[in-house]
DNA sequence: CAAATGGGTGAGAAATCCTCACCTGTCCGA
DNA sequence: TCGGACAGGTGAGGATTTCTCACCCATTTG
C-alpha cells in the first residue's frame, strides 16, 4: 500500500489546536515552543496541501478540511497514548530487586538523596529472601550477596561485607563466650567466623535464639534478645539513635554486595545513572567514626 | 501533559510486522526497505524499553508486550491513514478549469503525453463556459482565454487566438459572402473582424446559423451544416481526418489562452510541470503544413 | 557443506523537528 | 490614535529521526 502516513505530531499539533483555540496554549499543552507548532501545522498543510487552520482575529479555528481530518481520526493519537503509556510509565521506573535487610538498614535509608538527584526515575524496590532470576523476572538489576562470581553476569562491588557484634544497650553481657547469640538460619557460619578472626577464647556459642534471616536476627536484637552479628553498614542508625550499642571488632568478609543488572534493562541509562551512585555510596565511608571498634 | 508520542512509522512497522511475519514482507507493504524496518522496530523498543518482537526461527513472532500494544492501539493506525487519504488523492491530482472548446479540440488530445511524463500526477479537467474564480472554488489552476491582464493573477500566455474558416469537405459553396456562416452567440464579433482582416468584398455574412457556443459551432459545422470560425489550433485532428477543409486565411488575434494558477494550488510542484508543459505545448507549432491557407 | 534466505548493524545522507531570534499584525488602554 | 502587549509567522541553525546501502551473522535447505 505504501500510504505515506503523515507526520504524528502534526496531527498531535493540529489537535491540540483545536481544543486549545490558541496556539500558544496548544503548544504548551504539547510540550513544545510556539514558533515549533507553528512549524509543526504549517508542514502538516504543506504535506496534505490544503489550509487547514484560519486566523480570525486571535483564535485559530480550523477550515472544514481540518475539522473533517480530526472528525475522521477520531480518537487515534488518545488510542496511541494510551497504548503507550504503560510501557512509558514502566520506562521511568527502575526495578531493583535485594534482600530486606540490605533494603531495610542500607538502602532504604540513602534512597531520597538519589531521588532528590534524578526526579524523573523512579525507584521500585523489590525486596525477597531468595536470588531473583535477573531475565526471567521484570526485574532491571539487583544487589545479590556473594562473591562476585555469577557466570554470565557481571557484577560491581558495592562494599565487602563485614561483621560486627551489636546489642541493644540494655542488655547486661557477660564475656563474650556467654553471650546469648542471636543467629540467622541461612548465615550459621558467621558467629564461628568471627570467632576465629578475632581470636576469642573458647568456642563460638552454638545455642541462642535462631530466627529465619538477618533482618528478624537485627529486629530481634533491637528488641533486646541478644547479641546479632551483622554488617557495620546496617548499624548506622540505629547507632545514632541509640537503639543499638557495638560490641567488639568488625571483620571484613570475602563476599560482598555487588550490583548486577539485567542483560536487557528497560531503560539503561537510568540504571548506569543507578549504578554510578549506589557504587558512590558504597564507597563512601559508612559513617564518621567507623569502625568503633577500633577506638575501643 | 506533554507524553512523548512515540513515532508513528515504529508502530506502523510493528504492525506490519504482527501482519505478515516476516520482516521482508513488511517492509515490502510499507514501501521501505527491511533494513529501515529493522531499525525502525530496534528503535520502538529502545524508546519503549520493551522487547517487541521474538525471532523464532524465521518468522518474526510479537512479544506479548508487543501484542498487548497492538491490541490497545486498535485501528489508530488505519484510523489516520483513511482520514488523511482523502486530501493525499486530492494532492496527487491537478484540478485544471477551461472551456469545453478547448478541452475537446487542443487539451485532450495532448494530454495522454503529458501522463506518459508524469504517470504519478493526475489531471482532472473541469470544462465549464463560465469564468471560474480561481480562489473560491477547488480549483488549481485553469486556462483563460482572453489579454492576459486579469488583475492580482499572474497569466502565462500559451498561445493567441487565432480564426480560421472551415466547413465540411462536402459542403458546396459559393463565394465567402454566400457562406453559410455559424455564429456562436459568444463571439458575434469574429466573422466581422475576419471579414476586416482579410479585405474580404463586401459586408460579413450576418444571417444563417447561430448556436450558443464556440463548441456547438464546430459541431455544427461537422454535421455539414455552414462554416464555421474557429481556431486554427482546433482544426489539427479534423483535417487529419478529413472531416473538415479551410476555406480561407488564418488571423491571429490580440487575445490568446493563458495558464493562470490559484493562489494557494495544492501540489504546486506538479502545476509547475503542468505549466512548464502547457508553455511547450503551445509554443510547439500547431501541426505540418499550417496555416494551410499560406499555402492556398 | 554451500547457497539461499532472513534478520541485524554501522555509516552516512536526507528529512524532520525543535529552538532561538526576529518579524508582522491585532487588540487594548491611555 | 498611539504605543505596548500579545499572538502568530519565518529563517537559520543544530539536534534528532529515518532512510538506504553495504556488509555481517544465523538458519534453513538442496
Amino acid at each position: 500500500m505504501s500510504s505515506n502516513l503523515p507526520s504524528l505530531r502534526g496531527l498531535a499539533a493540529l489537535d491540540a489546536l483545536a481544543r486549545h483555540k490558541r496556539q500558544g496554549a496548544a503548544a504548551e499543552a504539547l510540550g513544545i515552543s510556539r514558533s515549533a507548532l507553528s512549524h509543526r501545522i504549517a508542514d502538516l498543510e504543506a504535506e496534505l496541501g490544503a489550509r487547514l487552520v484560519t486566523r480570525s482575529g486571535r483564535v485559530s479555528m480550523l477550515t472544514d478540511e481540518g475539522t473533517a481530518l480530526l472528525a475522521a481520526m477520531g480518537d487515534a493519537i488518545g488510542r496511541i497514548e494510551a497504548a503507550v503509556a504503560p510501557l512509558q510509565r514502566r520506562l521511568r521506573q527502575i526495578r531493583l530487586s535485594t534482600v530486606n535487610t540490605l533494603a531495610a538498614n542500607w538502602l532504604l535509608p540513602r534512597l531520597p538523596r538519589f531521588q532528590r538527584a534524578h526526579p524523573d526515575i523512579e525507584i521500585a524496590v523489590l525486596t525477597t529472601q531468595r536470588v531473583v532470576d535477573l531475565d526471567g523476572e521484570d526485574v532491571d538489576c539487583a544487589i545479590r550477596n556473594g562473591m562476585g562470581d555469577w557466570p554470565g553476569i557481571q557484577a560491581r562491588l558495592l562494599f565487602r561485607e563485614t561483621l560486627v557484634p551489636a546489642a541493644a544497650p540494655g542488655l547486661a553481657l557477660g564475656r563474650p563466650s556467654d553471650w546469648p547469640v542471636i543467629r540467622a538460619r541461612a548465615r550459621f557460619r558467621d558467629w564461628p567466623l568471627w570467632w576465629q578472626q578475632t581470636r576469642q577464647k573458647g568456642e563460638a556459642p552454638a545455642g541462642g535464639m535462631v530466627v529465619e534471616n538477618r533482618a528478624q536476627a537485627l529486629e530481634a536484637a533491637l528488641a533486646g534478645a541478644g547479641v546479632v552479628l551483622t554488617d557495620a553498614r546496617y548499624l548506622d542508625t540505629h547507632l545514632a539513635a541509640g537503639r543499638l550499642r557495638v560490641l567488639g571488632p568488625v571483620i571484613a568478609l570475602e563476599s560482598g554486595f555487588h550490583f548486577v543488572r539485567s542483560r536487557a534493562p528497560r531503560n539503561p541509562r537510568n540504571v548506569d545513572a543507578l549504578a554510578r551512585w549506589l557504587e558512590d555510596e558504597g564507597q563512601a565511608a559508612p559513617q564518621a567514626g567507623w569502625p568503633p571498634g577500633a577506638s575501643d
